[in-house]
DNA sequence: TAGTTTTAAGTTTTT
DNA sequence: CTTAAAACTA
């Protein structure tokens, strides 16, 4: 008797679904590993399995823990999951990062953690060490921040022999030991130990792994080829003798190295998870087969990989294709016009395009076109609300209000606005909280709290740094007035589930579950909030949490600072304050609801996209390809597949592999049609260079592969159409040549462009007073005259004559 | 100490 | 070109 939501499953994710990790006469678990190439529907399979394993094998679903990446995952996932039954609410589905500040705010006490710690993003971490390594320049100790953060992602501690193989500098060791005692006397965490540090705890207190081992039967992980090393060795110490587990992954679809992400994760996990199944999921519900097989047949190219073939379920449809530009110009015309045209033609809505490029600063082009063409579109990813100057400030305030040992939040902004408290005054101050004592772990000892200090050194400081640090305190005071009091254990470790933008679900461990309506608890307050821009003077509280930040941003005088620093800025920079205002009203007013916010922010820093202008024909997607990941459209333009660009030109060995796999994930975002643009030239920092193709470009299956379009010079000839004619005349600008002849010289013959006459050759090179002149026959007829600029390395440019 | 000018450099980034 | 950090000046 199947039950009928299995029998929507194809014969591999069934048996993905059914698979119990129980075998016929063998009394061990099973893990079981399942490939799940892009498109295959695994989130379909994970959902399933959960609601499975509740409805017909009985499992209790709070011993159910699924961890993904992103919070947007863990959302989709327990609204699927609950669809088909609802008790799956109750299972624990979080990402790694807030599972281990979940884990932390409850047993960090066994490494000296209270449970008030905020946690660090990268910007903080880099101004920690910065205070540490003041004389180094910004830069140097960004990189050392960068390698202290890889060598968590590697669960590698500064004693580890292993080090040298994430910074091998003489001094990285001491760096990364000062960090270390910094971060703790402080008592805060950064990303990295929100892993690193439950890993420890469970491995030297076998108790609390023995009480882990029980709560929960089952683990399951999505998107597993992105996992580091140390989420991987929080699986095995979660992981006990009776503990089921399965992890779901594309080892093609790793992109996150850059980031500590290990393919040797899933690639080895039959060898490291002991009798592990392999289920593989082949079959593609997304794509017409010749663009899984443009993609396939680059992304085979790689040697690092388990391997598997995509199989099309919707068959054949139109082949990808792919466009020599000119130019970016002209790319973003090409793509205008793709869409206009489809969109005129009733063949497509705006919303079923995406642009999809490599890095953010390729947007621009897209959005210039697009405004002047009235096509909508929304630019996904590029808004970094929460690193904002303002948003920061805000956050360091909230922050030193919960953590008054936060060194970093103080500095941040005890004299922001200027009030004569400068370094001096704040050295002195945190020299003070010091007081040449290690604190002692476990409790938050008043002589590490600034606040403490500060009132301890009042009196020394001269009048006007004084009457600046009390100004601080007293707006601290303010905001904390704002809070209620209330018993100290009653949140901390509760459970937070955010189902859909509206509708907040937080059960605590007893599985009371409380609900909040976003929506309801905006439209108490019963007034109209200002939006961004808004003439109002100071900031609008809403109620909860949010009186509180508006507080302290009025009192502090941060909001006065923005203000009225940038006059143009300014009422943007109010508009985002008020913003983060509104978003705190969903908290309690209490040091609880505080922590709470400044947690949630700290983890999902995800901005749903504002889409209130959105026609019946919706928008364009602007978006990088490391965005798109999860995602598909109807109809998906890869621009720029130019060397340099993608893959970057200093890509080799696993680093080029993983631009070959982004590329995959890319192309295999297409439901319906695929192109590739690719340009002969482009602007880089405010030059023009030359460009060449993409290596993936030559990598990839001509069959499978319409070209239209001129190529650069180097890559003509494999049959391609002409599509020279029809230049406008008149030689205004300039020419440009790659350097690849010669030294930089002039010869006859050379080759050049031209952004209005397109190709040419030099006839004739003579010397004038200000340099060799060329004379160049274009493709369009046209002979003309060009004085030599400039040169350098890699191209030489050359100016008109006239 | 605070604000201004000059110079340098420029991925991707779920948490 | 556009931004951030170092260097410089009031």
């Amino acid at each position: 008797m199947i039950p009928s939501y299995l029998e929507a499953l194809n014969p591999e994710q069934r048996q993905a679904v059914l698979h119990t990790g129980k075998a016929a006469g063998d009394a061990l678990m099973h893990p079981l590993l399942i490939l799940a190439g892009a498109g295959s529907g695994k989130t379909r399979v994970i959902t399933t399995k959960i609601a499975w394993l509740i409805r017909e094998q009985g499992v209790d679903p709070r011993s159910i823990l699924a961890v993904t990446f992103t919070n947007k995952a863990a959302r989709e996932m327990a609204e699927r999951a609950r669809i088909i039954d609802d008790r799956a609410g109750f299972a624990m589905l979080r990402t790694f990062h807030s599972f281990g500040a979940w884990f932390l705010r409850r047993n960090g006490n066994l490494e000296g953690l209270g449970s008030n710690f905020i946690i660090y993003d990268d910007d903080d971490s880099v101004a920690l060490l910065s205070t540490l390594l003041e004389d180094l320049p910004k830069a140097e100790v960004k990189q050392i921040a960068h390698a202290i953060a890889r060598a968590k992602d590697y669960f590698l501690s500064p004693e580890d022999p292993e080090l040298d193989l994430i910074d091998f500098h003489p001094e990285f060791r001491r760096y990364y030991t000062q960090y270390e005692d910094k971060l703790a006397r402080i008592g805060n965490v950064d990303f990295g130990d929100l892993i690193k540090k439950p890993v420890e705890i469970l491995r030297s207190n076998p108790e609390v792994a023995r009480r882990f081992h029980d709560r929960f039967s089952v683990i399951l992980v999505d998107e597993y080829q992105d996992s580091n090393i140390a989420q991987f060795e929080l699986l095995k110490e979660l992981c006990g003798p009776a503990t089921y587990i399965c992890v779901v992954g594309d080892d093609d679809q790793s992109i996150y190295r850059f980031r500590g992400a290990e393919v040797r994760n899933i690639l080895e996990f039959p060898d490291r998870f002991a009798g592990a199944d392999i289920i593989r999921l082949e079959r593609n519900y997304r794509s017409f087969s010749p663009i899984l097989d443009l993609a396939s047949s680059v992304v085979d190219k790689n040697e690092g990989r388990l391997g598997k073939t995509l199989v099309a379920h919707r068959g054949v449809g139109k082949t990808p294709t792919l466009a020599f530009l000119p130019d970016q110009d002209a790319e973003a015309e090409f793509c205008a016009e793709l869409i206009e045209k489809s969109v005129h033609k009733k063949a497509a809505v705006y919303s079923d395009w995406a642009i999809l490029y490599r890095t953010n600063a390729q947007s621009l082009g897209f959005e210039t076109e697009f405004l002047r063409r009235r096509i909508p579109y929304r630019v996904v990813g590029s808004l970094k609300f929460y690193e904002r100057e303002e948003i920061k400030d805000a956050l360091a305030l909230l922050s030193f209000l919960v953590n008054p040992r936060d060194e970093i939040a103080f500095r941040r902004v005890v004299n922001k606005p200027a009030r004569g408290a400068g370094t001096a005054t704040v050295d002195r101050i945190v020299g003070e909280a010091a007081g040449g004592d290690p604190i002692p772990s476990g409790n938050p000892v008043p002589s590490g709290d600034l606040a403490e200090a500060a009132r301890r050194i009042m009196p020394a400081l001269p009048s006007k740094a004084r009457a600046g640090v009390s100004a601080f305190f007293k707006a601290l005071e303010g905001g904390l007035s704002m809070l209620t009091p209330e018993p100290p254990e009653s949140a901390g470790d509760n459970n937070i589930l955010i189902f859909n933008r509206n509708t907040v679900e937080a059960s605590d461990e007893n599985n009371n579950i409380l609900y909040f309506n976003k929506k309801t608890a905006e439209a108490a307050d019963g007034k109209k909030r200002p939006r961004k821009g808004s003439k109002r003077e100071g900031l609008s509280a809403g109620e909860g949490l949010s009186p509180c930040v508006v507080r302290l941003i009025d009192d502090s005088g941060i909001g006065e600072y923005h203000r009225t620093h940038d006059d143009i800025t300014g009422f943007q920079r109010i508009g985002n304050l008020q913003e983060l205002a509104n978003a705190a009203s969903i908290y309690p007013a209490t040091r609880a609801g505080l922590l709470e916010f400044l947690e949630h922010i700290e983890l999902d820093r995800s901005i749903e996209q504002e889409t209130g202008d959105e026609g019946e024909k919706g928008t364009v997607t602007l978006i990088t390809v490391h965005n798109t990941k999860g995602l598909e459209f109807r109809r998906v333009i890869m621009t720029g597949i130019e060397q340099g660009i993608f893959p970057r030109d200093d890509k080799l060995g696993d680093d080029l592999e993983e631009e070959r796999r982004l590329f995959y994930v890319g192309a295999t975002r297409a439901m319906d049609e695929l192109y590739l643009t690719s340009c002969a030239m482009r602007r880089m920092f405010g030059r023009t260079m030359p460009m060449k193709p993409s290596l993936f470009i030559g990598e990839a299956d001509k069959n499978v592969l319409r070209i239209i379009g001129k190529p650069p010079f180097g890559f003509e000839g494999r049959g391609l159409p002409d599509q020279s004619s029809g230049r406008r005349p008149g030689v205004q600008g300039s020419v440009i040549k790659p350097v690849s002849s010669s030294d930089g010289r002039w010869k006859v013959g050379d080759r050049v462009f031209h952004d209005d006459q397109g190709y040419g050759a030099v006839t004739e090179i003579r010397e004038s007073d200000e340099g060799p002149v060329i004379r160049v026959k274009f493709e369009t007829g046209k002979d003309t005259r060009f004085l030599s600029l400039h040169q350098s390395s890699g191209y030489t440019k050359i100016g008109n004559d006239d």
